[in-house]
DNA sequence: CTCATTCTAAACGTTGACGTAAAGGTAATG
DNA sequence: CATTACCTTTACGTCAACGTTTAGAATGAG
């Protein structure tokens, strides 16, 4: 309903691959596995409208290509490392989404450099700034308070070293 | 039942204090008023041995003294800055503690140095190194994969405002 | 003194992020 | 072609970390 998933040929002429995924995309519990959870998430990442996979198969059976994999990773490590929650995840990665769609337009207003082109370039463009710096911001502070914490607890490690030391 | 709450004077001389809590501590809703939090969180946090106000007055009521709110805050930290969960907390405020049983342990085991006594100590001591050091690892990692985060997004604002420039 | 706050304690509700099961279609393999 | 393994959707279950409510009784700040 939301964006057109072409449909894969099933009985495709297999192009060689490496270890990336074949050239049709992985089924679902491949994909899932490859990240390291299961079918269920990745299910629920669509129904939250965070990941689609590229293509399905004339069977209705999900196709996940490289660039399906990546985002996946994406999401994970935003998931893990920065503590988001999907909701947040998805804001993010859309305004990521825009951001391209910024850089692309620009390029293609480099042919037609009009007065009034440049001036929504020019907004979308201090949105993007925007966003980026609040989250460099974030990270900032987020990265003081883990780096202190990790100061504390290496000096404790250093005390217990010396008092074993003392032996 | 678990720890001796000592009962607080409730028309004790008030000793002049500044922003801090008063000497006989703070209410349950203003404890957590202070700490953002519900006085619910603190009554859950209670049941679950993550923090006890260190007084009750003679009718009972909790008082949340200096102490408590300090340990409260470590608490909120680690929630939010590390993502540790309640359980995870309780361990590693736990194992803080026993770190604490240890140094003072050690102090007393000066005055009588039994070679049974170091032995013990040894093994209490190696117990609290290897889990600082297994926390410090742990947070190097996070801390190596949010700073590289914290890469990408910062060369993104840059390349924002090159464009910006170029307008 | 009075009225807002807190107490115990129990129970039920909620939200996010999935797990698990059921009933029936699809894909890959011999 | 048949079998087996995997996939589909739908729906209900679960767990942590609280929120909300109920109800009477006791407390304490102004």
């Amino acid at each position: 309903m939301t964006a057109a998933s072409p449909v894969v040929d099933p009985a495709g002429a297999g192009e060689a691959t490496g270890d990336t995924a074949p050239a049709d995309g992985l089924r679902i519990s491949g994909a899932a596995a490859r990240a390291g959870v299961s079918a269920r998430t990745l299910r629920y990442y669509e129904e939250l409208g965070l990941l689609s996979p590229s293509g399905h198969t004339s069977g209705g059976e999900r196709r996940y290509r490289d660039a399906d994999l990546q985002r996946l990773d994406r999401i994970l490590e935003l998931r893990e490392v920065l503590g988001m929650n999907l909701e947040e995840i998805k804001g993010f990665l859309d305004s990521e989404h825009r951001l391209d769609e910024v850089r692309d337009a620009y390029r293609a207003k480099r042919d037609e450099p009009t007065d009034e082109a440049r001036a929504q370039q020019r907004v979308l463009l201090e949105e993007a700034l925007s966003l980026n710096e609040e989250l460099t911001r974030q990270l900032d502070a987020k990265l003081a308070r883990m780096d202190a914490f990790r100061s504390k607890v290496a000096a404790n490690a250093q005390r217990c070293r010396e008092l074993l030391d003392d032996l």
